[in-house]
DNA sequence: GAATCACTGATCATTTTGACTAACATGAAA
DNA sequence: TTTCATGTTAGTCAAAATGATCAGTGATTC
Protein backbone atom coordinates (compact mmCIF):
# COMPACT_ATOMS: atom_id res chain seq x y z
CA UNK A 1 0.00 0.00 0.00
CA UNK A 2 1.70 3.26 -1.13
CA UNK A 3 1.11 6.31 1.34
CA UNK A 4 -1.04 7.56 -1.07
CA UNK A 5 -3.79 5.45 -1.33
CA UNK A 6 -4.70 5.46 2.43
CA UNK A 7 -5.74 9.12 3.62
CA UNK A 8 -6.11 8.75 7.39
CA UNK A 9 -9.29 9.24 9.21
CA UNK A 10 -10.06 10.68 12.32
CA UNK A 11 -9.28 7.57 14.15
CA UNK A 12 -5.71 7.42 13.07
CA UNK A 13 -5.41 11.28 13.73
CA UNK A 14 -6.29 10.68 17.34
CA UNK A 15 -3.76 7.98 17.63
CA UNK A 16 -0.95 9.41 16.00
CA UNK A 17 -1.59 12.23 18.35
CA UNK A 18 -1.83 9.95 21.05
CA UNK A 19 1.09 8.52 20.14
CA UNK A 20 3.17 11.38 19.50
CA UNK A 21 2.94 12.51 23.07
CA UNK A 22 3.79 8.87 24.01
CA UNK A 23 5.19 6.69 20.89
CA UNK A 24 5.77 3.88 23.72
CA UNK A 25 2.09 3.68 25.78
CA UNK A 26 0.70 0.65 26.10
CA UNK A 27 -1.84 -0.18 23.27
CA UNK A 28 -4.16 -1.04 26.49
CA UNK A 29 -4.11 2.57 27.73
CA UNK A 30 -4.35 4.02 24.26
CA UNK A 31 -7.64 2.24 23.77
CA UNK A 32 -8.51 3.74 26.89
CA UNK A 33 -7.66 6.95 26.64
CA UNK A 34 -9.59 6.92 23.27
CA UNK A 35 -12.31 5.50 24.15
CA UNK A 36 -11.82 2.63 21.67
CA UNK A 37 -11.44 -0.74 22.16
CA UNK A 38 -8.63 -2.61 22.14
CA UNK A 39 -8.87 -4.24 19.32
CA UNK A 40 -9.86 -1.73 17.12
CA UNK A 41 -6.47 0.69 18.21
CA UNK A 42 -4.56 -2.66 17.45
CA UNK A 43 -6.09 -3.53 13.77
CA UNK A 44 -5.04 0.24 12.84
CA UNK A 45 -1.70 0.57 14.66
CA UNK A 46 -0.71 -2.25 12.31
CA UNK A 47 -2.53 -0.78 9.36
CA UNK A 48 -0.88 2.53 9.95
CA UNK A 49 2.92 0.41 10.36
CA UNK A 50 2.26 -1.08 7.37
CA UNK A 51 0.26 1.63 5.08
CA UNK A 52 3.95 3.71 5.03
CA UNK A 53 2.13 6.37 6.68
CA UNK A 54 4.53 6.62 9.14
CA UNK A 55 8.04 7.70 8.62
CA UNK A 56 11.26 6.02 10.26
CA UNK A 57 11.61 7.28 14.04
CA UNK A 58 14.94 8.55 13.42
CA UNK A 59 14.02 12.29 13.46
CA UNK A 60 13.80 11.33 17.78
CA UNK A 61 17.38 12.34 18.56
CA UNK A 62 18.75 15.84 19.13
CA UNK A 63 22.12 16.48 17.38
CA UNK A 64 22.66 18.58 20.52
CA UNK A 65 22.94 15.27 22.35
CA UNK A 66 25.21 13.70 20.46
CA UNK A 67 27.50 17.01 20.47
CA UNK A 68 26.25 18.32 17.28
CA UNK A 69 25.52 21.75 19.16
CA UNK A 70 25.95 23.51 15.82
CA UNK A 71 23.05 23.41 12.88
CA UNK A 72 23.27 25.03 9.45
CA UNK A 73 21.56 25.61 6.04
CA UNK A 74 23.86 24.70 3.22
CA UNK A 75 22.53 25.56 -0.53
CA UNK A 76 24.05 23.65 -3.30
CA UNK A 77 23.95 24.63 -6.84
CA UNK A 78 24.55 21.48 -8.72
CA UNK A 79 25.65 20.34 -12.07
CA UNK A 80 21.96 18.78 -12.74
CA UNK A 81 23.75 15.80 -14.35
CA UNK A 82 25.76 14.25 -11.55
CA UNK A 83 22.44 14.62 -9.46
CA UNK A 84 22.14 10.86 -8.52
CA UNK A 85 26.01 11.18 -7.61
CA UNK A 86 25.68 13.99 -5.67
CA UNK A 87 22.71 12.34 -3.91
CA UNK A 88 25.00 9.17 -3.39
CA UNK A 89 27.69 11.47 -2.02
CA UNK A 90 25.48 13.58 0.29
CA UNK A 91 23.99 10.70 2.02
CA UNK A 92 27.16 9.14 3.04
CA UNK A 93 28.30 12.49 5.42
CA UNK A 94 26.48 11.72 8.50
CA UNK A 95 26.33 15.25 9.20
CA UNK A 96 23.89 15.95 6.48
CA UNK A 97 20.62 15.40 8.06
CA UNK A 98 17.99 16.19 5.04
CA UNK A 99 18.06 17.48 1.94
CA UNK A 100 15.92 18.26 -0.40
CA UNK A 101 15.42 19.79 -4.17
CA UNK A 102 13.75 22.85 -4.95
CA UNK A 103 12.33 24.47 -7.78
CA UNK A 104 13.87 27.31 -8.56
CA UNK A 105 17.80 28.28 -8.48
CA UNK A 106 18.83 26.95 -5.79
CA UNK A 107 19.57 22.89 -6.52
CA UNK A 108 19.35 21.56 -3.16
CA UNK A 109 19.13 22.29 0.28
CA UNK A 110 20.86 20.50 2.88
CA UNK A 111 20.22 20.89 6.71
CA UNK A 112 24.20 19.98 8.52
CA UNK A 113 24.75 19.69 11.94
CA UNK A 114 28.45 19.77 13.58
CA UNK A 115 30.24 20.16 16.66
CA UNK A 116 31.04 23.91 16.67
CA UNK A 117 31.86 27.01 13.57
CA UNK A 118 34.99 24.89 12.93
CA UNK A 119 33.77 21.59 11.94
CA UNK A 120 31.36 23.33 10.74
CA UNK A 121 33.35 24.67 7.64
CA UNK A 122 34.37 21.28 7.27
CA UNK A 123 31.33 19.79 6.93
CA UNK A 124 30.44 22.17 4.07
CA UNK A 125 33.35 21.79 2.57
CA UNK A 126 32.97 18.00 2.81
CA UNK A 127 29.67 18.89 0.77
CA UNK A 128 31.07 21.01 -1.33
CA UNK A 129 33.10 18.20 -2.51
CA UNK A 130 30.76 16.27 -3.35
CA UNK A 131 30.55 15.23 -7.25
CA UNK A 132 28.15 17.68 -9.00
CA UNK A 133 27.93 20.40 -6.38
CA UNK A 134 29.50 23.63 -7.95
CA UNK A 135 28.96 26.22 -5.60
CA UNK A 136 27.81 26.21 -1.90
CA UNK A 137 26.52 28.68 0.60
CA UNK A 138 26.12 27.85 4.01
CA UNK A 139 23.99 29.78 7.10
CA UNK A 140 24.40 28.70 10.53
CA UNK A 141 21.02 28.53 12.08
CA UNK A 142 20.98 30.72 14.71
CA UNK A 143 17.47 30.00 16.28
CA UNK A 144 14.83 26.85 16.44
CA UNK A 145 11.87 29.32 15.79
CA UNK A 146 9.31 26.06 15.19
CA UNK A 147 10.73 22.93 15.78
CA UNK A 148 9.72 20.08 12.93
CA UNK A 149 6.04 19.30 13.75
CA UNK A 150 3.47 17.31 12.76
CA UNK A 151 0.59 18.17 15.34
CA UNK A 152 -0.54 21.10 14.35
CA UNK A 153 -1.28 19.81 10.83
CA UNK A 154 -3.24 16.79 12.38
CA UNK A 155 -4.81 18.75 15.07
CA UNK A 156 -6.16 20.87 12.48
CA UNK A 157 -7.53 18.20 10.60
CA UNK A 158 -9.70 16.64 13.52
CA UNK B 1 18.89 18.01 33.34
CA UNK B 2 19.06 20.02 30.09
CA UNK B 3 20.13 18.29 26.58
CA UNK B 4 23.40 19.71 26.65
CA UNK B 5 24.36 18.60 30.09
CA UNK B 6 23.90 14.95 29.41
CA UNK B 7 25.76 13.63 26.22
CA UNK B 8 24.53 10.02 25.01
CA UNK B 9 27.06 7.50 25.07
CA UNK B 10 27.95 3.96 23.02
CA UNK B 11 24.85 1.73 24.85
CA UNK B 12 22.54 4.82 24.73
CA UNK B 13 23.50 5.56 20.59
CA UNK B 14 22.50 1.52 20.59
CA UNK B 15 19.30 1.91 22.07
CA UNK B 16 18.32 4.80 20.13
CA UNK B 17 18.98 2.98 16.96
CA UNK B 18 17.16 -0.13 17.68
CA UNK B 19 14.37 2.31 18.82
CA UNK B 20 14.97 3.92 15.38
CA UNK B 21 13.94 0.74 13.74
CA UNK B 22 11.22 0.12 15.87
CA UNK B 23 9.95 2.36 18.31
CA UNK B 24 7.47 0.54 20.54
CA UNK B 25 9.41 -2.70 20.80
CA UNK B 26 8.95 -4.04 24.53
CA UNK B 27 11.66 -3.34 26.46
CA UNK B 28 12.92 -6.90 27.18
CA UNK B 29 13.14 -7.85 22.98
CA UNK B 30 15.45 -4.86 22.95
CA UNK B 31 17.40 -5.67 26.00
CA UNK B 32 17.98 -9.40 24.89
CA UNK B 33 18.40 -7.93 20.83
CA UNK B 34 21.12 -5.70 22.36
CA UNK B 35 22.67 -8.04 24.77
CA UNK B 36 21.84 -6.27 27.67
CA UNK B 37 20.01 -6.68 30.65
CA UNK B 38 16.83 -5.72 30.68
CA UNK B 39 17.19 -3.33 34.26
CA UNK B 40 20.13 -1.50 32.11
CA UNK B 41 17.69 -0.69 29.00
CA UNK B 42 14.78 0.36 31.32
CA UNK B 43 17.78 2.82 33.70
CA UNK B 44 18.73 3.93 29.94
CA UNK B 45 15.45 4.73 28.34
CA UNK B 46 13.73 6.60 31.32
CA UNK B 47 17.16 8.31 31.35
CA UNK B 48 16.86 8.95 27.58
CA UNK B 49 13.29 10.66 28.22
CA UNK B 50 13.88 12.58 30.75
CA UNK B 51 16.93 14.15 30.23
CA UNK B 52 15.28 15.81 27.02
CA UNK B 53 17.68 14.04 24.47
CA UNK B 54 14.54 12.88 22.66
CA UNK B 55 12.58 15.13 20.71
CA UNK B 56 8.86 15.25 20.27
CA UNK B 57 7.57 12.20 18.34
CA UNK B 58 5.52 14.20 15.95
CA UNK B 59 7.89 13.75 12.81
CA UNK B 60 6.94 10.45 12.15
CA UNK B 61 3.80 11.04 10.36
CA UNK B 62 3.71 11.75 6.70
CA UNK B 63 1.61 14.60 5.30
CA UNK B 64 1.30 12.99 2.53
CA UNK B 65 -0.52 10.90 4.51
CA UNK B 66 -3.00 13.65 5.59
CA UNK B 67 -3.54 14.67 1.82
CA UNK B 68 -0.67 17.06 1.95
CA UNK B 69 1.16 15.95 -0.86
CA UNK B 70 3.36 19.59 -1.86
CA UNK B 71 5.53 20.35 0.25
CA UNK B 72 7.58 24.00 0.10
CA UNK B 73 10.59 26.07 1.28
CA UNK B 74 9.26 29.65 2.03
CA UNK B 75 11.94 32.31 2.98
CA UNK B 76 10.51 34.85 4.90
CA UNK B 77 12.43 38.57 5.14
CA UNK B 78 11.35 40.12 8.48
CA UNK B 79 11.12 43.41 10.23
CA UNK B 80 13.38 42.39 13.05
CA UNK B 81 11.50 43.83 15.75
CA UNK B 82 8.66 42.12 15.37
CA UNK B 83 9.57 38.67 15.61
CA UNK B 84 8.58 37.93 18.56
CA UNK B 85 4.86 38.38 16.88
CA UNK B 86 5.73 37.01 13.94
CA UNK B 87 6.54 33.29 15.48
CA UNK B 88 3.43 33.19 16.93
CA UNK B 89 1.26 33.68 13.80
CA UNK B 90 3.52 31.28 11.90
CA UNK B 91 2.74 28.74 15.06
CA UNK B 92 -0.70 29.04 14.33
CA UNK B 93 -0.36 28.29 10.59
CA UNK B 94 -1.21 24.51 10.95
CA UNK B 95 0.44 24.10 7.23
CA UNK B 96 4.33 25.29 8.80
CA UNK B 97 5.66 22.57 9.67
CA UNK B 98 9.10 24.04 10.92
CA UNK B 99 10.60 26.96 11.21
CA UNK B 100 14.52 28.31 11.42
CA UNK B 101 16.38 31.58 11.52
CA UNK B 102 19.99 31.53 9.66
CA UNK B 103 22.22 33.92 10.06
CA UNK B 104 22.61 35.57 7.18
CA UNK B 105 19.99 37.47 4.33
CA UNK B 106 16.92 35.52 5.02
CA UNK B 107 15.48 36.33 7.98
CA UNK B 108 13.50 32.85 8.35
CA UNK B 109 13.18 29.48 6.64
CA UNK B 110 10.09 28.24 6.41
CA UNK B 111 8.65 24.76 5.79
CA UNK B 112 4.90 24.27 4.78
CA UNK B 113 2.94 21.84 3.34
CA UNK B 114 -0.12 22.16 1.04
CA UNK B 115 -2.90 19.91 -0.54
CA UNK B 116 -2.00 21.15 -4.28
CA UNK B 117 0.19 24.04 -5.92
CA UNK B 118 -3.41 26.36 -5.28
CA UNK B 119 -3.23 25.46 -1.54
CA UNK B 120 -0.02 26.31 -1.58
CA UNK B 121 -0.75 29.66 -2.88
CA UNK B 122 -2.73 30.18 -0.14
CA UNK B 123 -0.46 29.04 2.51
CA UNK B 124 2.03 31.52 0.99
CA UNK B 125 -0.41 33.81 1.31
CA UNK B 126 -0.76 33.25 5.04
CA UNK B 127 2.32 33.09 6.02
CA UNK B 128 3.28 36.68 3.89
CA UNK B 129 0.66 38.25 5.97
CA UNK B 130 2.23 37.35 9.19
CA UNK B 131 2.32 40.58 11.33
CA UNK B 132 6.32 41.70 10.50
CA UNK B 133 7.15 39.79 7.62
CA UNK B 134 7.73 41.75 4.49
CA UNK B 135 8.50 39.58 2.05
CA UNK B 136 8.65 36.03 0.79
CA UNK B 137 9.61 34.01 -1.73
CA UNK B 138 8.08 30.18 -2.05
CA UNK B 139 10.12 27.25 -3.40
CA UNK B 140 7.74 24.35 -4.28
CA UNK B 141 9.98 21.15 -3.03
CA UNK B 142 10.48 18.70 -6.17
CA UNK B 143 12.21 15.97 -4.38
CA UNK B 144 12.80 14.77 -0.68
CA UNK B 145 16.53 13.97 -1.72
CA UNK B 146 17.18 12.31 1.88
CA UNK B 147 14.47 12.59 4.24
CA UNK B 148 15.14 14.01 7.47
CA UNK B 149 17.56 11.00 9.82
CA UNK B 150 20.04 11.08 11.98
CA UNK B 151 20.62 7.53 11.64
CA UNK B 152 24.04 8.28 9.89
CA UNK B 153 24.91 9.93 12.69
CA UNK B 154 24.47 8.28 15.34
CA UNK B 155 26.12 5.06 13.62
CA UNK B 156 28.94 6.90 12.67
CA UNK B 157 29.54 7.99 16.49
CA UNK B 158 29.78 3.82 17.19
C1' DG C 1 -32.59 -8.13 2.12
C1' DA C 2 -27.90 -9.77 1.91
C1' DA C 3 -23.21 -8.88 2.16
C1' DT C 4 -19.46 -6.35 3.58
C1' DC C 5 -17.08 -3.70 6.75
C1' DA C 6 -15.39 -1.66 11.07
C1' DC C 7 -16.07 -1.62 15.81
C1' DT C 8 -17.05 -3.76 20.28
C1' DG C 9 -16.31 -6.67 24.16
C1' DA C 10 -15.03 -11.03 25.50
C1' DT C 11 -11.98 -15.08 25.83
C1' DC C 12 -7.25 -17.52 26.09
C1' DA C 13 -2.21 -18.64 27.05
C1' DT C 14 1.95 -16.19 26.86
C1' DT C 15 4.88 -12.30 27.46
C1' DT C 16 6.14 -7.95 29.38
C1' DT C 17 6.14 -4.66 32.92
C1' DG C 18 7.53 -2.13 37.04
C1' DA C 19 9.47 -2.51 41.20
C1' DC C 20 12.23 -4.86 43.78
C1' DT C 21 16.41 -7.61 45.15
C1' DA C 22 21.65 -9.13 45.71
C1' DA C 23 25.93 -9.63 43.47
C1' DC C 24 29.61 -7.89 40.74
C1' DA C 25 32.87 -4.66 38.26
C1' DT C 26 34.93 -0.28 37.64
C1' DG C 27 36.84 4.07 38.76
C1' DA C 28 37.60 7.84 41.91
C1' DA C 29 38.34 9.71 46.38
C1' DA C 30 40.06 9.13 51.01
C1' DT D 1 44.97 0.23 49.85
C1' DT D 2 40.59 0.61 51.34
C1' DT D 3 36.25 2.58 50.75
C1' DC D 4 32.57 4.52 48.30
C1' DA D 5 29.58 5.51 44.50
C1' DT D 6 27.89 4.10 40.24
C1' DG D 7 26.43 1.19 36.61
C1' DT D 8 25.82 -3.25 35.39
C1' DT D 9 23.90 -8.02 35.62
C1' DA D 10 20.65 -11.45 36.87
C1' DG D 11 17.13 -12.90 39.53
C1' DT D 12 12.42 -12.50 41.89
C1' DC D 13 7.30 -11.20 42.21
C1' DA D 14 2.41 -9.89 41.20
C1' DA D 15 0.07 -7.17 37.92
C1' DA D 16 -0.66 -5.87 33.41
C1' DA D 17 -0.42 -6.02 28.41
C1' DT D 18 0.02 -8.78 24.29
C1' DG D 19 -1.37 -11.27 20.06
C1' DA D 20 -4.70 -14.11 18.48
C1' DT D 21 -8.95 -15.30 18.57
C1' DC D 22 -14.22 -15.19 18.64
C1' DA D 23 -19.29 -13.93 18.18
C1' DG D 24 -22.33 -9.97 18.23
C1' DT D 25 -23.75 -5.21 16.51
C1' DG D 26 -24.50 -1.39 13.68
C1' DA D 27 -23.68 1.13 8.99
C1' DT D 28 -23.10 1.18 4.29
C1' DT D 29 -23.34 -0.73 -0.09
C1' DC D 30 -25.19 -3.49 -3.70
Amino acid sequence: MTPESYQLDDTDRRILLALDEDPRVPTMMLAQRLGLARGTVQTRMERLASSGALRPNSSRVKPSSVGRGVSAVVSAELDQSHLEDAIEALSRIPEVLECVAPAGDTDLLIRAVATDPDDLYRVSEEIRLCPGITRTSTSMILRDVIPYRTTALLNHLS
